[in-house]
DNA sequence: ATGAAAGCGCTAACAG
DNA sequence: CTGTTAGCGCTTTCAT
């Protein structure tokens, strides 16, 4: 075992005269302790001096509190996620814990770990998990918040405002004149009880079952190429698809290109989340942006009320959704069509 | 503070009939320990029946080892760090250490936490660091291992093999007639000294201050498209881009068929770094792909190693990068030529 | 082959 | 207002 070298609490007690524990107390502003200016001065001048940082293993020992929350993501991601981390990240280094990133494994196996390692509490990325699963991450002494995802089998749970975000798509799609879009969806979907449909589908009063859909096997661009190809061979006069998220409509995009189907001018994309990319992809994608960072750093603080014991509410929403008009849109015409030789 | 409830050393002692200690050497499979299969079964066995976990934060406090190792990485990042925390993560993962991960921040506060917080050591994310703020990272008593940059400001570097992957790409250009490249790079990236162009020029024969070459002042899409711009207007009859890093490609090419220049028919296009998104753009991507993942696995075990002060060799390459041929090169032609009208 | 005992550095009663 | 004390759960000499 190799000391470290650095002064601890008692070297600090010594230096200022006092005893450990008062430095203890002045450390954490313990709100009952009654010192005197000067004393405390005295004790802050040696933390000063010496360069004191505490030894937060100590005190987690001591506090059953490590300042450590994890973070369990699926294996194979996308850039939302990578945004949902940085978020996340960002809140922790705010209110000074550290964020430990995983891919997830099996729950039961991976709560134990966590538990071993003290971790207080765990966020977990819960979008493309089925209720079985997710069930799976419920049953701990941990604190367990599910992101991206709304569900009642956790207590806890975060999730961008969908309804609106497609609401906004919707309202975007019909004034342009366009009535009925098909859907590009990823492979959790359900089409009918998806929120990610309900606001389109209300603004422009159709109901989603009337709607051309397609679910992809996957949330990447591979995914949504496979099911954008399967799409566009399916097209029955629709001017428009809206898909559910980005990285699939760079995939449908090339799909759409190789049948001859021409966008905006046969057929309009409009997709859910924002890019960097969704400039430079030709032509450039409409969006509608959500506010993804935003989403990690408001699971961190609920999974911090949650580790307190306060209130946390079943779902949170965060900033409103912003519509990015690019230049995969355009006004449905008379001389549209999405026909096409095979 | 809350009694965790979970069984402790104590527990497993008293079912088992042994002293913690016994248990302890048990479970840490001390080498030096002579013990009873008999006793060694009981003590097992209680560890099975309480279901006992060890507590790792009363372990690191005995032998300040946490487990746990930081990744520091850019505020501003991509696809790139994106994998290599993949690769990182797992590798943990598989070793039973966890990883903390966060942005960069003032190195010597950051550092200075970490110490706080017992972490055993810290990878930073070093490709788009200059020396100066690199420096800042060496002075500490934590083992601090660079990823993504070769240097000897650190004992410990771990770098991917720009040389071999910029010959592949030199050896391909040249393959297809293309003998004088113009180059689109990185902002970090010093003509002459990077070695991001040694391979290719050695292939080619050229030096590397021959060749046009534009830095770009970011490492995303709009950087590239920006400095792509630029590129695109001082062409003076290249017929190939060579790119240092994939993302830049993206804009790149939105930039040239701005400017009217059609890939590969007037400009071959080839980057380094391959992604998914690289067979969706178009044309599809031509591109070098590099064992990004590896890289952040096996800076984590450089790491470990440095950690338990065994060696730790100044730079590491893992696997061969490999070429992956798709439509944006094109053998060069004499009716090909870069100029066009404004 | 096993047990006793001393702490790692910190916190939180409880005394004084 | 400040000091004493008793651990948190584990590892590790040193005894036996």
């Amino acid at each position: 075992m190799r000391k470290s070298g650095r002064p601890t609490m008692k070297d600090v007690a010594k230096l200022s005269e006092v005893d450990v524990s008062v430095v203890s107390r002045v450390l954490s502003s313990d709100p009952k302790l009654a010192i005197t200016d000067e004393t405390r001065d005295r004790v802050l001048a040696a933390v000063a001096e010496l360069d004191y940082r505490p030894n937060r293993t100590a005190r987690a020992l001591r506090t059953s509190r490590s300042g450590l929350i994890a973070f369990v993501l699926p294996q194979k991601t996308s850039e939302v996620y990578f945004r949902l981390v940085a978020g996340a990240a960002g809140q922790c280094t705010e209110l000074g814990y550290q964020l430990v990133v995983a891919g997830i494994n099996e729950p039961e196996k991976q709560l134990r770990d966590y538990e071993s390692a003290g971790i207080d509490g765990v966020l977990i990325a819960a979008g493309g998990l089925d209720d079985d699963e997710l069930q799976r991450w419920a049953g701990s002494n941990l604190p367990v918040v599910a992101v991206n995802r709304s569900t009642d089998l956790l207590p806890t749970a975060c999730d961008l405002d969908y309804f609106t975000a497609s609401s906004l798509a919707g309202k975007h799609l019909k004034d342009l004149g366009h009535t009925r879009p098909a859907v590009l969806s990823g492979p959790w979907s359900q089409p009918g009880s998806d929120q990610r449909l309900t606001g389109l589908c209300e603004e422009l009063g159709v109901n989603s079952d009337e709607l051309t859909a397609v679910s992809s096997h996957g949330i990447g661009a591979a995914a949504g190429y496979e099911a954008g190809i399967r799409l566009a061979d399916q097209l029955d006069g629709e001017t428009a698809i809206f898909v559910t998220t980005i990285s699939l409509a760079f995939g449908l995009l090339k799909a759409l290109s190789e049948r001859g189907i021409s966008v905006p001018d046969d057929v309009s994309v409009l997709s859910l989340h924002d890019e960097e990319l969704a400039n430079f992809t030709s032509p450039a994608l409409t969006t509608i942006a959500m506010p993804t960072e935003q989403l990690g750093a408001t699971a961190v603080s609920q999974l911090l009320n949650a580790i307190e014991g306060r209130d946390t509410p079943q779902v949170v929403v965060n900033d409103a959704p912003v519509l990015v008009a690019r230049q995969s849109t355009a006004p449905a015409s008379s001389h549209q069509s999405a026909t096409h030789a095979p």
